[in-house]
DNA sequence: GCCGTTTTCGGCCCGACTGTTTTCAGTCG
């Protein structure tokens, strides 16, 4: 059974073949619509097989071909567009500056049919025959496609500290500077950053933003927007717009792309055009200096940029329904930490410390516990001498609470690897899997609903398993995994660390519908626990409100909730 | 190929930069 993601990348593919011939423009942007709406689904594609009609964007001609995916794995339409241009496709999009023309181009004159006889071609000085491409193309080429060997995706977390140093380095040049694209988003991983400014001086800005430390390449030059690619880290764009237009150009960087179009079909139903210098009707500009002045004056509500992914937001704020989203401040707790006790580097003195100074009211405390040995697990004999320490601290720091609690091995068969009596004696049983990822969908499933069964469990950690740009999730049944938690009252988690965003904001809007989310930093360090900002994010994408979230509630209630052990 | 309180047919978002062009196509976002 294909993934949606990988459903949705035939649809792709099929696409930018199209757009090789340029004569099926509008059909190319159907298919990518129809694949759009195939990635952000919550729930395997099979599942619509009897209504793909009433999904947006897909019609006869493409639910057809869903069905074949569906029944035979493949798709006939697909092989037969491969087999004009027999071309590893993906592979030379991947390459900055080629797209489907010039690919096909390559293909015909030439012979290319991947990245290999691509470099080979233009090493050996073959591109320039080619009409339309010189030495500057060739040369251009020959440096994407280096830089394409790399891994492409940045954590937003490495984003976010790259554009922050870029932003103060380009601050005393401008009037305004901020970060937009997937980044203002808060998406859990970002391929590019993108910056807006306003100066009383662009050439002297651009001309820093081209002169900034640790630069590889300056891929455009230009007045109002310029593009440079750093060292180590990902390409970014700088566009400079006149103070009039920083709220219409704020809001068109931030995109996406799809949120964008669907505002623009919006500007031209009542007569007005919507582009980054403003929202106008015929000549005169009717909103643009500030991003809600343009929602406003298409008839919205403000959208937070989280929301805009055109997965709904835009008839919510139509109507008016759109949530009050979580906010970090909401966050009264850490659930799921790590000390010196197990495999953290912090003492509980310094978590709790750091948890007080951060406005807490609570925070657990979940070393390893159990057979994990490379986490360093402790022992039922160890656990209880760390109680101990819990009650000093607690005596002492008042009315703040450290509470019990540990993580536990999910073992293969879903059993949970510690004795009974001790999670008796837990306020907060975290259960996770550490090992044996590679059991089939329905094992792994019945293995996370069965830990769920366990009536000391509090949450699911991570429940994925998904490390981004390390290992996919192992193969889970999201649906049935909601619904039990729902059934048995346990808590799932989003997992705040960069690298994890673990459940993500996809599934966290289906899985909020059954149960609680709890969204915990899983902090192995002080500095760690800053990582809350990321999962928070993600429940914002996801649509949560404070009250979908348990860690949103005070102690009182919180303690309500998992004081009555059973 | 999709879609419809303007339409079941005729529309479908908008602009900057590059390279190779003598006025523009391709790519990108």
């Amino acid at each position: 059974m294909l993934a949606n993601g990988e459903i949705a990348e035939i649809f792709f593919e099929i696409a930018d073949r199209l757009d090789m011939d340029g004569e099926n423009f509008f059909k190319s942007r159907a298919m990518r619509r129809g694949a759009q709406t195939i990635e952000s689904l919550p729930e395997p594609l099979a599942e619509y097989r009897d209504r793909l009609q009433e999904l947006p964007g897909i019609g006869d001609a493409i639910a057809k071909k869903i069905i074949e995916i569906l029944d035979t794995g493949r798709l006939n339409y697909l092989e037969e567009l491969r087999k004009e241009v027999p071309v590893d496709f993906p592979g030379l999009n991947r390459i900055q500056g080629l797209g489907p023309k010039k690919i096909k181009l390559l293909y015909e004159k030439i012979g290319v049919k991947n990245v290999e006889d691509l470099k080979a071609a233009a090493t050996g000085g073959k591109l320039r025959d080619i009409k339309g491409m010189g030495e500057k193309t060739e040369k251009a080429l020959l440096e994407a496609i280096d830089f394409s060997e790399k891994p492409k995706r940045f954590y937003l977390w490495e984003a976010r500290q790259t554009a922050d140093s870029i932003i103060a380095a380009l601050g005393p040049y401008s009037d305004a500077i901020e970060a937009c694209g997937s980044l203002r988003r808060w998406k859990e991983t970002v391929g590019d950053i993108d910056l807006l400014a306003v100066s009383s001086n662009p050439e002297k800005l651009m001309n820093a933003f081209i002169r900034l430390e640790g630069i590889r390449t300056v891929l455009a030059r230009g007045k109002t927007k310029s593009s440079i690619v750093l060292k180590d880290g990902p390409q970014i764009d700088l566009r400079i717009v006149p103070n009039i237009c920083f709220g219409a150009a704020l809001q068109y960087f931030t995109g996406s792309q799809s949120h964008n179009i669907e505002l623009r079909k919006i500007a031209k139903a009542k007569g007005l055009k919507l582009s980054e210098y403003g929202l106008f009707k015929g000549d005169k500009r009717v909103a643009g200096s500030d991003e809600i002045g343009v929602y406003k004056a298409l008839g919205l509500d403000y959208i937070p940029p989280e929301l805009r992914e055109d997965r709904g937001e835009i008839s919510a704020a139509l109507e008016h329904r759109l949530p009050k989203l979580i906010e970090a401040s909401d966050i009264k707790g850490d659930l799921h930490m790590h000390s010196v006790w197990s495999d953290g580097r912090a003492t509980l003195r310094g978590l709790a410390a750091a948890c007080i100074k951060r406005g807490y009211e609570y925070m657990a405390i979940a070393d390893h516990v159990g057979d994990l040995k490379i986490a360093n697990a402790m022992s039922p004999e160890q656990l209880q001498e760390q109680w101990k320490e819990i009650r000093q601290l607690n005596s002492r720091l008042k009315p703040f609470r450290i509470l019990r609690g540990a993580e536990v091995q999910i073992d293969k068969d879903g059993r949970i690897d510690f004795p009974e009596e001790m999670l008796a004696k837990l306020e907060i049983v975290v259960a996770s899997i550490h090992t044996s990822f590679n059991g089939t969908e329905a094992e792994m499933t019945n293995r996370i609903c069965k830990a769920m069964e366990n009536k000391y469990v509090t949450f699911i950690a991570h429940p994925t398993g998904r490390m981004l740009n390390v290992r996919p999730a192992y193969p889970l049944n999201l649906s049935a995994v909601f619904q039990k938690a729902g059934e048995t009252g346990k808590g799932l988690e989003i997992n705040s660390h960069p690298a994890r965003l673990d459940l993500n904001d996809v599934a966290v809007r289906d899985a909020k519908t059954h149960t609680k989310i709890v969204i915990n930093t899983d902090s192995h360090s002080i500095l760690q626990l800053d990582f809350m900002h990321y999962g928070v994010a993600t429940a914002r994408r996801a649509w949560c409100t404070a009250k979908d979230v348990l860690n949103a509630c005070s102690l009182r209630e919180l303690l309500e909730v998992i004081t009555p052990r059973p």
